[in-house]
DNA sequence: CCGGGCACCGTGAGCGCTCACAGTCTCCTT
DNA sequence: AAGGAGACTGTGAGCGCTCACGGTGCCCGG
């Protein structure tokens, strides 16, 4: 009752730092002998800083353990730190994409190396669409990598609206305000496994397309044609409605209904060659054997099927790197150019 | 040479609102004709406003399209808003298992629809283990999340020792302080699938555990003891190297080697049992025909595999709203306790 | 008719940092 | 020897917010 304020008003000074979270700039300051100007400088840069004093401030951060409060640097910086990574996809991609997974793995690890760090956003709903702008208008974060596989996607535009710097992964919309992005080169990919199966003798060719919506869909089937020309018949070429396995199942299903002597089947997606697998399987049509089968992605389901998969690898890390390396770009005022970047062949079983 | 800078000391105040970047509360304050901490007021709860000014103040928030400036307000609340989502793994982790996955999207929405972010942190080496740590102590999170499967992890310990909130996904450290986890039932889970494969005439059963240093690699072997008490024969145990596809084969082979004749085998994770399939249909062995095989998880991966895989369902979305809950009452200053959430049978066609 | 209670409101004092500026001190040039 | 160019350092003025405090006005009981 009686302890628990200061008695003197001089001792508030000591009652305070007594109660404080952690040591301030001015602690550590007093300690090394110098100012908060100087433990300023050394904690950015240190340019112009004796090696005496230097050598005493970090003693005193060490010796308090002071950790700088990003918030009060924020504030005046106008700087977060953070970038946020959104992804804007309906709930479930996540779940069944270990592509996804990846992606954001490897973006973590590098921002962490640059002392960023990773804000994971959904932008499934509106509501979160809504929360991403609000964030991203907030000065929350310095920059966005929007994750998007559908074309004309409205929180692009809307983001770009808000003058913070984005960068997109996967493919720029067509339509909208262009802003960079980073993309494997989908349709090359597909050309390149096209013309495998070719040259492992397949003539009867078809094709699992993925959604309209997506680059994946419809660079993935351009580069289909651009080997097959006008050669494709009818009910070689099905759309998947989705990129799960159920729908790969499907798609495939239909394809042996409207196309049955196929030989080969380029499949745009591992998710759904799974699938198409297992339609095949069930069809009793053996793979390699009966027919080839060539995914996309390589994603870590690729060799895990039975038999293995043959697919395009997409440079996953590459991906994440360049992203990183662009939204940074950005961030520091620069310009840099969109990326697109090569995909290979991975051969394995399946093919 | 003349212009950039302004001519009139009057004119400053002008001058900083063009270029600042948005319209701050004292904005907010003027257009509506009230003070800062009336604005405030209703920025948080609006207890003691009257709708007189609520509705001004609101107007001309909506009309300014002011939005709270976080780290002014997390520098006086020393609250930043956001919790860490840490990954203590091998960096490949999160690439193979679609369970991480799902988690943090699950923990991401949560967290989300109150308003809080999801960090991303990587935990995989000491650099970024002590990234982590430097992160909690400057209180830029109000919590961690950790997601840890080896047991004794010297983060857990090591963040504890920030006084921030954290909490446990997977389960505690036996060793070192106590804090509040989350886990699912692995140890029942094994158990219900050790007598379902017994239910289902399985006589000679084998199990491929987990890495020992890991809960779902003690506890699942624990379950599957339970059920079969003593009876368990020499080399029908194989413990895995880590829970990735290869791994599987290669414990799945040494079963076959050093226990030719089961007839069913209990593998500790799904990834592990894609493995354990390869070699099983390698060794020309049929599933289930000639033998009966159990995963755990249910991960996206299980009903892909053929055959499908019949595995013990983690509820996953229960254990991420636990998860958020936990944390959110700990940050609270709360104390709630641990949860073990029960685990169920999915029944597919490889048992 | 006056004093006290209550709902509402404005104000000042910071939170911990950065940045520009104004010193100070040393050393080199002319 | 005077002057200036650096190198280094300290200081003040905020960044935009919250929180405690001290006003107002108004209504009610005595």
């Amino acid at each position: 009752m009686s302890d628990d304020a200061p008695a003197h008003p001089k001792s508030r000074g000591a009652a305070r730092r007594a109660q404080r979270r952690g040591p301030t700039m001015e602690d550590v300051a007093e300690i090394a002998g110098v100012s908060r100007g100087t433990v300023s400088r050394v904690l950015n840069g240190a340019t112009h800083v004796s090696s005496a004093s230097l050598a005493a401030v970090r003693e005193a951060m060490r010796q308090t353990g002071y950790v700088v409060n990003e918030s009060a640097r924020s504030l005046v910086t106008r700087r977060s730190g953070a970038v946020a990574f959104v992804l804007s996809e309906p709930p479930d991609r996540l779940f069944e994409d270990p592509v996804l997974g990846g992606l954001m793995r490897t973006c973590t690890a590098l921002l962490g190396a640059q002392g960023r760090g990773l804000m994971l956003m959904l932008a499934g709903n509106p509501d979160e669409r809504e929360r991403v702008l609000h964030f991203a208008r907030g000065g929350h974060v310095d920059g966005v990598l929007l994750v998007s596989m559908h074309d004309g996607d409205p929180l692009a535009a809307a983001l770009h609206g808000t003058g913070v710097p984005v960068v997109i992964c996967g493919r720029a919309p067509a339509t909208g305000p262009l802003m960079p992005y980073v993309a494997a080169d989908d349709r090359g990919g597909a050309r390149l496994m096209t013309q495998y199966l070719l040259d492992r003798g397949a003539r009867r060719l078809a094709t699992v397309a993925g959604p309209a919506d997506t680059p994946g869909g419809v660079e993935r089937l351009a580069g289909f044609r651009d080997v097959l020309g006008g050669a494709v018949p009818d009910g070689a070429i099905v759309r998947a409605e989705a990129y799960g396995i159920e729908a790969g199942r499907a798609a495939m299903d239909q394809l042996l209904h409207g196309f049955p002597d196929l030989d080969a089947v380029f499949v745009a997606s591992d998710l759904l060659a799974v699938g198409a697998l297992q339609a095949l399987h069930a069809a009793g049509r053996r793979v390699p054997g009966d027919v080839l089968v060539g995914g996309f992605d390589d994603s870590a389901i690729a060799s895990a099927t039975m038999p293995p998969l043959t697919t395009i690898r997409q440079p996953l890390s590459q991906v994440a790197a360049e992203l990183v390396e662009v939204l940074l770009e950005l961030i520091a005022g620069r310009h840099p150019s969109s990326r697109v970047l090569p995909t290979s062949l991975v051969r394995r079983d399946s093919a």
